[in-house]
RNA sequence: CGGGGCGUAGCGCAGCCUGGUAGCGCACCUGCCUUGGGAGCAGGAGGCCGGAGGUUCGAAUCCUCUCGCCCCGACCA
């Protein structure tokens, strides 16, 4: 492609609205332009660098046996009362009406479409296993779209569903799904964890997250080098607190509070720390609303609620009780108390009095209140140590670019998706589904590669391999040089990006740097002078100064040796 | 959805408090000059100051409403 032709505006500086390193770099170094929240248009670049994950990816989808179909993005409302998911999506399902008032939604996932085509399709076991994918746009609604492509409200996703006839089956395509993420991931040639992770509104029973690590990341997982394991932190097991605070329990007593309400507040007033304070959360389940009570330092993790509980809904419940807000507390409670184990460690400490201005101090545990199940309920926090192995938990920060979940018949047994077996009995086909957000990977690998200057793309999704710098276009000689290196390379099938623009050196230095293409062939005052070309890598790795005939045999070799340090 | 911030030229910003002919840098156009790290000189073009209403002789500036964008927010019950 030749700059001159085609549409890469870089930017000088930094967009306004951009945050995060990836969100900025990738709309300076003109891969995307936004077009609304969370709604972007792909320039040539971009796209080319999404081609190139997509590539990759239908390369191991189809090693791994699954068949690419696609399905529509607009949806039809009855697909999504049928599982029961219409009601339970919320706000970020995005709904619309047709001319003929019918009710639609862009679809923020494929479950109940690719459900009711192998409901009318498949009836045999024998026409199963079966692993359909799809890397096809999405859209969700969500409440704060940001960091660019990193949490969009439409994006490109690849999307796996596979059916089986029995558990133990179902389980073998996950663990084949699950090796190709890790070969993709390694392919590109991120550092990445897998971690164990809730299952949120797709449902199911296990699920991990293929998680980029980053400090810009939005999730927090936790690593247990005892166990080996990771998890999202929301999930990790946390193990009691060991120590016990000192002192007697002396007998509660309700003091004046006042308008104190956040635990911060109520430990200024009285003079004592967020450990010491109990946090009463009110959680709205589809059995009732439950009172979650953890020590005042910590973070309750619904998912660890729902397990706990064997819950499916959870959420955080609005004005049940009339009282205003940190006054709520689990003496006297009337609603089901739930609380953390760190709750029962907790001597003397301070609880809200159910009744506005109140709060009731030296309450203990067992001797003030009990609750109805002690369990692990809260957030995994640096210093906390692994609940299976006791040994310390070290957290990180990471961005999902991809979930492998078992789905069982969460999906197949509501709309009926069923097949005959051997013995003729009708029966579920078992689940199992399978994403990678495609513009988040490609955000992911950015954050992960990266100097001030730009991008370093790594030769798995740099969206062409060569940056061809012609310094002075002025010069026949230098222009009919670099025609003709341009000319080769493509016919030896490499893909160059051809700075043929009548630019200064040092503006074309400088975007070379920020679109960070794996090498940059150089021809300028060198060949003029000694009859050489230079070759640098991004990363800095090598720069050589060569005839230009040799030029294409090192680029076929750093090439060639990049892809196998992945493949 | 709650809290905060910002909308002025393609991009980044100043001007607003204290109303009086709309500015700067970069980018863009023309010419000269320059070509291995975002050159220089000269000339030029480009704005319903997000939108609507109001106050005023007069509004980018003050007031009201609205739309868009960005940041923080489970909680602290």
């Amino acid at each position: 492609m030749k700059m001159s032709r085609a549409l890469i505006p870089t930017l000088r500086e930094d967009p306004k609205d951009a945050e995060v390193i990836s969100h900025k770099l990738l709309v300076r170094a003109g891969f995307i332009r936004k077009v609304a929240a969370g709604i972007y248009t792909m320039l040539p670049l971009g796209l080319r660098t999404v081609g190139k994950l997509m590539a990759l990816v239908r390369e191991e989808m189809e090693r791994a046996g699954a068949i690419e179909i696609q399905m529509p993005l607009v949806q039809p409302k009855e697909l999504w009362t049928s599982s029961g998911r219409w009601e339970l999506y919320g706000k970020e399902l995005l709904r619309l009406k047709d001319r003929k008032d019918q009710e639609f939604c862009l679809a923020p996932t494929h479950e109940e479409v690719v459900t009711e085509l192998i409901k009318n399709e498949v009836r045999s076991y024998r026409q199963l296993p079966l692993i359909l994918y799809q890397i096809h746009t999405k859209f969700r609604d969500e409440i704060r779209p940001r960091f660019g492509l990193m949490r969009a409200r439409e994006f490109l996703m690849k999307d796996a569903y596979s059916f089986d006839v029995s558990e133990a089956c179902s389980m073998q395509a996950y663990q084949t799904m699950y090796s190709a993420y890790e070969r993709i991931f390694r392919r590109i040639g991120l550092k990445f964890e897998v971690v164990e992770a809730d299952t949120g509104t797709i449902g199911g029973s296990l699920s991990h997250e293929f998680q980029v690590l980053a400090p810009t990341g939005e999730d927090k997982i936790a690593r247990c080098n005892g166990c080996k394991k990771a998890w999202n932190a929301e999930l990790a097991p946390v193990a009691k607190p060991r120590f016990v605070m000192p002192g007697s329990p002396l007998p509660k007593e309700k003091v004046k509070t006042g308008d104190a309400a956040t635990i911060e507040e109520v430990a200024v007033v009285l003079g004592l720390q967020p450990e010491q304070i109990l946090k009463s959360l009110l959680i709205q389940t589809e059995r009732g609303p439950y009172l979650a009570v953890v020590r005042g330092d910590r973070i309750l993790s619904l998912p660890k609620f729902k397990r706990s509980l064997g819950l499916v809904e959870a959420e955080l419940a609005q004005d049940l009780t009339g009282l205003p807000e940190g006054q709520i507390g689990p003496i006297g409670q009337a609603w089901p108390v739930v609380a953390d184990y760190s709750v029962a460690g907790v001597q003397n400490g301070v609880a809200g009095a159910n009744e506005p201005g109140y709060h009731w101090v030296n309450v203990n545990y067992a001797l003030d209140f009990e609750a109805q199940t002690l369990a692990d309920l809260t957030l995994a926090q640096e210093g906390d140590c692994c609940g299976v192995c006791q040994e310390p938990l070290s957290l990180s920060r990471g961005i999902e670019v991809g979930q492998v979940f078992c789905l069982g018949t969460k999906y197949s047994k509501p709309m009926e998706a069923v097949f005959l077996d051997a013995d003729g009995n009708k029966k579920p086909t078992v689940m199992g589904c399978y994403g990678i957000g495609i513009g988040r990977t490609v955000a992911a690998t950015v954050e992960q590669c990266h100097d001030d200057q730009g991008i370093r793309w790594p030769v798995s999704l740099a969206p062409f391999a060569v940056h061809l710098v012609l310094l002075d276009t002025r010069q026949s000689e230098l222009v009919s040089l670099a025609d003709s290196l341009y000319s080769a390379l493509l016919a030896q099938g490499v893909d160059v990006l051809y700075d043929d623009r009548e630019e200064r050196p040092g503006v074309k230095f400088h975007d070379a740097d920020l679109i960070g293409l794996p090498l940059r062939l150089t021809i300028g005052k060198k060949y003029k002078e000694k009859g050489l070309v230079e070759i640098k890598a991004r990363d800095a790795s090598f720069m050589e100064d060569m005839p230009p005939e040799d030029a294409s045999k090192r680029i076929h070799a750093f090439l060639s040796q990049q892809g196998m340090a992945n493949g």
